[in-house]
DNA sequence: CTCAATTTTCAGGAATTCCTGAAATATTGG
DNA sequence: CCAATATTTCAGGAATTCCTGAAAATTGAG
């Protein structure tokens, strides 16, 4: 691996972690690469740093790719193509949360719906129904908090995740006010 | 596979789903069969059910129990032991979720302080430097924002969850009130 | 303590996933 | 259209992960 040391631990760690998270160490690897790179890079440059084959680094971006994770720039000049990951760090975790929303929670969430449509042959049915009924309602409750949370702007959405469980002493105070004998008007109730 | 329609086509969808995220295909099918089960299930019932070697369903949920998914039972008069999942989804949810932040989330976490105190050596590593202090800052957001509302009752968490990004208008709300000449007291300055 | 029931361990084969080099395909400056 | 450069595909070997049966270890009733 030809990277400074502080590069190759960081893509070592990235590979590792995405290994557990059901993605190809490579992978992780390339896109660790890129991450940290100075300025987009070429398939050979990362042959270079990873010292893996070029086929290898060719599919590796070929996947990134179908997870929308890249940016393709081109150099004046030069025919090859440049590959580089979002300067936004929050882009790029909106990308792979809708990406992987998309590819498994979706279509779990069509499963549970078949599955909860037909009508139970026995005992053991109607309970496994029950417990997809739990899981089906718990999904929707997340992915639906996610959807509405996804559309804040950046400032908006680390404004709510730094606030934390304080957001619940807003509600409170919410609703102490609302419920004020002549409580407010408009604005309070929209809130 | 011994099982209803039903649960077969659940448990499917289920092993599938982990092999994605990492998970044994034959761990996410146990666990998968525990969790719309009737009853607490012993490691036989689980090798009939799924038609794997006993010591594969063995290592399974010695796997399930290592990430702390199971509750075990014992059965009056019957020496073997008996598995299910809790009963409350919310809290496998939170489970899964403590279990992958202590494993993934905190030794990144670790590294990436670590490689964040050294001196960089070229412009690279310093360029590297700014991108890992960006993954650190997100990473440490979103896990403050975890550790926080994690301790919520499930009561209050719905609620907040149910509300999404709702929960900004009621912060606009309170700017409001508070800016409001002659604002309120305490109780809108706590919130 | 003994013994039968139950669970765990683990070596090695099966299955799967990953990676490579070679060849095919695509692109573009001239 | 050619030739040089760049990229993709893919068969098959390498590496890894998974699973099994046999044997060892553990457990607890008698």
């Amino acid at each position: 691996m030809q990277l400074p040391p502080l590069c190759e631990a960081f893509v070592l760690h990235f590979g590792e972690m995405g290994s557990r998270w059901g993605i190809n160490r490579t992978v992780g690897q390339i896109y660790a690469v890129l991450f940290v790179a100075e300025r987009p890079l070429c398939a050979d440059d990362i042959v270079e740093r990873l010292g893996i084959s070029r086929s290898n680094v060719s599919m590796g971006l070929k996947e990134l790719q179908a997870w929308n994770l890249l940016r393709q720039r081109s150099v004046a000049g030069d025919r090859r193509e440049f590959f580089a990951t979002p300067d936004d760090i929050y882009a790029i975790v909106r990308t792979l949360v809708d990406e992987r929303k998309k590819r498994e929670i979706d279509p779990t969430l069509t499963m549970l719906r078949e599955l909860l449509m037909r009508s139970p042959d026995s005992e053991a049915e109607r309970h496994a129904q029950d417990r997809m009924r739990e899981m089906h309602e718990l999904i929707e409750l997340m992915t639906g908090w996610y959807s509405d949370v996804q559309k804040l702007e950046t400032e908006r959405l680390i404004q709510l995740l730094s606030l934390g469980s304080k957001v619940v002493k807003v509600l409170d105070f919410k609703d102490k006010i609302l419920t004020l004998p002549g409580g407010k008007g408009k604005a309070a109730r929209d809130a």
